[in-house]
DNA sequence: CGGACAATTGAAGCCGGTCAAAACTGGTGG
DNA sequence: CCACCAGTTTTGACCGGCTTCAATTGTCCG
């Protein structure tokens, strides 16, 4: 049940995506697409920017945030490899409502918008395979809402260590390291620094976790999805 | 700013969504739809449950709620006139991950499934309107994930009432009055009933507010805009 | 070896949740 | 028409999770 859910918090995978499209198509956006190295933090576009065209991310974690009124940020989504995002902005051809930076060192491919409207209105078949993933996504955000609205720090906590231990695996299967600053993990969870390093350390008391300065690794999943409490989460008959 | 903030909280226009079909194909719509009358507080479907048609609202207002882990509901849209919902397992084609109930007596349009897939098979027009709809979607679930996560609860129901009077104005142009049991709009709010009713009183002796047992009418508009304090919500340059 | 930034710890205070009980409302049947 | 009941709204009191402010420690890097 933990795995469904993390299986529904995958977005877009390209491959799955684009596998509807017939080899013309796809030549036409891997033909037109660029790839780019990225340092850590930087910005590939902003809330109110202009769209010019979607990304797919080769490698690397990117965080999706939006700016708070405080000034800080509220991260609502990391993307992993084979992942594409940006498109929400380019479908509804308006600014973008979010920003997006990378956490770390990242590989990422951009397709420009032209390219990505042509072969959208060219196949029915892909429009509708979006279509279906942009709808599933919402069910993805619903959960979100929910965490966010009636679990307390620590339980969201647990759950968002499950999901980026979920989302770091993706590169090789046996590292479980989860590599991210105190602050975004803070930002991810919604609540202050601070709280989140107690918590942290009250894990880390328990032996759920350890803690090497930059980095976090579970050790006792276990524990961790009894902190995270989902009974009622998901749909349950 | 305001107005587009609510602009933005406005979901499925049937109308407008509809209104790139062809005759033939609208027509299969309307004449495969049925129309029902529903009283106060009846559900329309549950979390879990299987989509079998997307619903149209004639009159009337919908809530779109989550289960809570301690039993309560989570209300995280309100559907207004003309609004389409439901759609989202439809496409996804998925159970259904949210509930919906009428908030009040509601007078509301079914189509089933089968007319409304159809339908976007046949059409890659009404794809492409729909892709950019659900898109839109996002930005505006995006606010209220922003809404949820940063600000407090008095800000969050100063908020909720200028969304409520928007969506009670559409029958008409003149009454502004609210009506929504407590429980319902602590939901919205996400907050307890008792802190709900504590933040209404404070607002009434400020003046602006009336309540009247069981409707709520905004007397100072300005003055609930002021506390929702909408400063650096949406994207701002 | 500093200097800047990140992580941690401490202490105080408030927002908001919870529990419990009273006041009020509308609807129902005698 | 009135008394009563069930559900909703309101008020009161208490408590605890989190935020905030401030200061200290730790760490990476030029």
């Amino acid at each position: 049940m933990l795995e469904e859910f993390l299986y529904e918090n995958r977005r877009f995978k390209a491959d799955r995506i684009f596998e509807c499209l017939g080899a013309a198509d796809l030549e036409m956006l891997t033909r037109s697409s660029v790839t780019h190295r990225y340092k850590k933090g930087e910005i590939l576009f902003r809330e109110g920017g202009i769209p010019t065209g979607i990304y797919h991310v080769k490698s690397g974690l990117i965080k999706k945030y939006k700016q708070t009124s405080r000034g800080g940020e509220q991260i609502f989504y990391v993307c992993s490899t084979g992942e594409l995002f940006g498109y929400h902005a380019v479908l509804s051809d308006e600014y973008y409502p979010d920003s997006a930076a990378t956490i770390d060192h990242a590989e990422i491919s951009f397709i420009p918008k032209d390219a990505f409207l042509t072969v959208i209105h060219r196949s029915n078949a892909f429009s509708n395979s979006l279509l279906k993933a942009l709808s599933h996504e919402f069910s993805m955000y619903l959960n979100y809402i929910n965490n966010l609205g009636t679990r307390t720090v620590r339980e969201r906590l647990a759950f968002d260590l499950l999901l980026l231990e979920d989302k770091f695996n993706l590169h090789d299967g046996n590292v479980t390291e989860i590599f991210m600053s105190r602050t975004d993990l803070a930002n991810m969870v919604g609540t202050a620094k601070e709280t989140l390093v107690r918590v942290l350390l009250d894990f880390t008391n328990a032996g759920l976790i350890a803690k090497t300065d930059r980095s976090i690794t579970i050790l006792d999943r276990v524990g961790i999805i009894r902190e995270a409490n989902l009974r009622g989460f998901n749909r349950e008959t």
